[in-house]
RNA sequence: GCGCCCUUAGCUCAGUUGGAUAGAGCGUCUGGCUACGAACCAGAAGGUCGGGAGUUCGAAUCUCUCAGGGCGCACCA
């Protein structure tokens, strides 16, 4: 709703501006919020349009408020030096629709979008970087629904890789197990965490003596034969690791619709049916000279095609052989070749993403057998790839846009995936395919000297350190999640000694996943989050548990008033006149009670605002103003005291209300809300 | 060397398309629980927004430049 009245106000005053001024060139309409709600809820500064309408900004916003006339859902204007517009809302029309939890019409756009997310080489534990990776991924999800959209969650599986492959050589060289005592091992809980010391302990073997990395590569080239033994254990082991994924995933809410691998991108050639179409389209060329000799290769993204775009152009006007010229524009320099398909004739990693992004938007002309994998406690069906499926499964892929949660590290890859698309003449596809990048998850030179490594002096001065999983230096999802919930229990155990001890765990559970999730979306993507678990495991100011406090206080309210606070909130806009709601708001007093109310009243504008910019961590900050403002409001008005009757339906009508919109908000994060805590 | 990102309070970070006095959390200090639960609230101290130049009525935000830091740039994924 006000996003609906901010889009009403600008049309409304770009009208008025262009009936008094006709035919004149006019800037947007900018509208922001004044620095104070006394001074109103919209600021729109007329500088701008001072200079092409050749006037001063304060007699422009005078000439607007003069034309302005009533607009529903606005009370007043004023004209503020030195240029501004300020525009209060009608407090009680506003309020009155977000007590009926009236949304506009809004037009969702048609087609499907997949967002990919998580994607853990299926050979270690996953560990806090992947978190971040699933926690983003899952709340863009989360956003996206609560927009309207229809969206199909995809985690690709690199089971083929040499990650996978280094595990195969510790089971095999280094502990010389028997396919049967791995089967065994899988069944085993945790692991992933068995992996997870094995694969270190691999890559110490592999500099212990170059000589064994050449076990890599024989290793490597097995498993891409699906029919050798040694595929037969790979399959095992990355199956297992990740059934354990979705399990740690599953315990923060976190589900996927399907898991393509790249076993079956391999087996049921995709990679043939992208090649053809490379070629001929001409993004691939291929090399006879030079270090990639022998290579089919492409230009990398970001390197200087249109210098050289803009040289044929030059170069066609003076009118040179044309062939000559297409010549030298085909040509790429060297360095800035990417190598797709090897001069061994195997494809890289950026290939098959090709082809697998082509198949995303349904350009490939083939399809994936797809068989189920993973049934979640809600019933909830996870499919994965297979060569030979199931008659009956949804239908994956073919969609209108796509969103891939990948760190900043792969933006070339990711944006040489992109330039193939373009360079096979589909320009929607390509512009419909959006990187979600963030930034990775480090240590603190603390918190890795915590976990018992020993640090060199420059490392020391670092703000962070990376993770390594290949030497096995990392917090692993499991871990965390584990400490956050015993932390969590203590404090509930202390405060909530009646409880049974389930109740008690479950609280502490949903508290342990409300600072986790919290965390993970406060800092936004660019920022790396030096993890150190003293932040981590904090439950005040600033965190998850602060706003799920501020919804089991207003619960407790209604609690104590023998109320039900969902159906008082479907009630409020039958139990409170407008007259009240006038009379409550509108006083001179009432302005930090109507923050509150206008702040709930911005959630949906809020998710735009997080899908438009791939941004998340405003709908975090969101939450804890929302939370913030609602602990103000709850210290400072007393509701079950008040002797106004009317006054005290309000106070409960506000608690609900901000209540409602808190939990949505949270909700979209994947954080609930415990009865108490 | 080329490309992308970052530099805002003691620390960790916000700051939407340039707009009114640059914000929050933590930490420090001072207060507030016989309660709609203090996982909270009120208050104080703390900033030449890395340096410099430019564009603009107006710059933390845009441009250039310098300094410092991070990450990419494999016939790995």
């Amino acid at each position: 709703m006000y996003r609906h009245l901010e889009r009403r106000l600008a049309h409304h005053i770009l009208e008025s501006l262009r009936r008094r001024h006709p035919g004149i060139a006019l800037p947007n309409v900018v509208i922001e919020q004044p620095p104070k709600v006394e001074l109103g809820d919209f600021a729109i500064p007329t500088f701008p349009f001072a200079k092409p309408l050749r006037s001063a900004p304060l007699k422009i916003a005078e000439a607007i408020r003069a034309d302005a006339g009533s607009i529903e859902g606005i009370a007043e204007m004023q004209v503020a030096p030195p240029g501004y517009l300020n525009v209060k809302i009608d407090r009680a029309w506003m309020a009155a629709a977000l007590a009926a939890d009236q949304k506009p019409p809004t037009e969702v756009p048609p087609g499907k979008i997949l967002v990919e997310h998580s994607s853990i080489n299926p050979n270690k534990a996953a560990h806090i970087g992947h978190l971040r990776n699933a926690i983003l991924g899952d709340t863009f999800v989360r956003l996206l629904r609560y927009a309207g959209r229809e969206v199909d969650i995809q985690n690709y599986i690199d089971n083929t890789g040499v990650q996978v492959a280094d595990v195969v050589v510790g089971f095999t060289h280094i502990e010389k197990k028997s396919r049967a005592e791995i089967e065994a091992l899988t069944r085993q809980p945790r692991f992933d965490y068995y992996c997870w010391d094995l694969y270190a302990r691999v890559s110490q073997w592999y500099e212990q003596d170059k000589q064994n990395l050449q076990v890599r590569l024989q290793t490597l080239h097995a498993i891409e034969d699906a029919f050798s033994e040694t595929a037969g254990v790979a399959e095992l082991i990355s199956t297992a690791v990740l059934r354990r994924h979705l399990e740690t995933m599953d315990r923060l809410d976190i589900e996927y619709d399907f898991l393509p691998r790249e076993s079956e991108i391999l087996h049921l050639h995709f990679w043939d049916a992208a090649f053809t179409k490379l070629k001929e389209a001409g993004v691939l060329t291929f090399e006879n000279e030079g270090k990639n000799k022998g290579c089919w290769v492409m230009r990398r993204a970001g390197t200087g095609k249109e210098s050289s775009e803009s040289s044929v152009v030059q170069q066609t006007l003076e009118s040179r052989p044309i062939q000559e010229v297409f010549k030298e524009y085909e040509k790429i320099s060297e360095e800035d070749q990417k190598v797709i398909v090897r001069s061994n004739n195997t494809v890289g990693y950026v290939g098959k993403d090709i082809a697998y992004h082509m198949w995303k938007f349904g350009l490939l002309g083939r399809d994936f057998a797809y068989r189920k994998f993973y049934r979640y406690p809600n019933q909830h069906d996870c499919w994965i790839s297979a060569t030979e499926g199931e008659k009956d499964h949804p239908h994956f892929g073919d969609v209108a846009e796509i969103y891939n949660v990948i760190d900043a590290r792969q933006s070339e890859a990711q944006n040489t995936v992109i330039e193939a698309l373009r360079g096979l003449g589909h320009d929607e596809a390509a512009d419909n395919y959006t990187h979600f990048s963030y930034e990775m998850v480090a240590l603190t030179p603390r918190c890795a000297a915590e976990l018992g490594y020993t640090l060199s002096e420059e490392d020391k001065a670092r703000s962070y350190i990376e993770v390594s999983g290949r030497k096995g230096f990392g917090v692993k999802a499991d871990d965390l999640l584990d400490t956050l919930i015993a932390s969590a229990k203590k404090e509930v155990d202390s405060r909530h000694p009646q409880l049974t001890d389930d109740e008690r765990l479950t609280i502490a559970t949903q508290i342990a996943i409300g600072a986790l999730r919290y965390f993970m979306l406060k800092y936004t993507k660019q920022s790396v989050i030096a993890f150190d678990f003293k932040d981590a495991l904090s439950f005040e100011g600033e965190t998850g548990p602060y706003a799920q406090y501020a919804v089991v206080r207003a619960t407790s309210i209604f609690k104590k008033a023998a109320l039900d606070p969902d159906t008082f909130c479907r009630d409020v806009a039958s139990n409170i006149s407008p007259a009240d709601l006038s009379k409550y708001l509108a006083s001179e007093t009432a302005n930090e009670i109507w923050e509150l109310w206008l702040t709930a009243s911005k959630t949906r504008y809020v998710v735009d605002q997080c899908i438009a910019t791939t941004e998340p961590a405003y709908l975090a900050k969101h939450a804890f103003q929302l939370a913030q403002l609602f602990n103000t409001f709850y210290h400072r008005y007393p509701i079950l005291t008040e002797p106004d009757e009317k006054r005290k339906q309000f106070l409960l009508a506000t608690a609900a209300i901000v209540r409602r919109e808190l939990i949505r908000t949270l909700a979209v994060m994947g954080i609930t809300v415990p009865p108490v805590m």
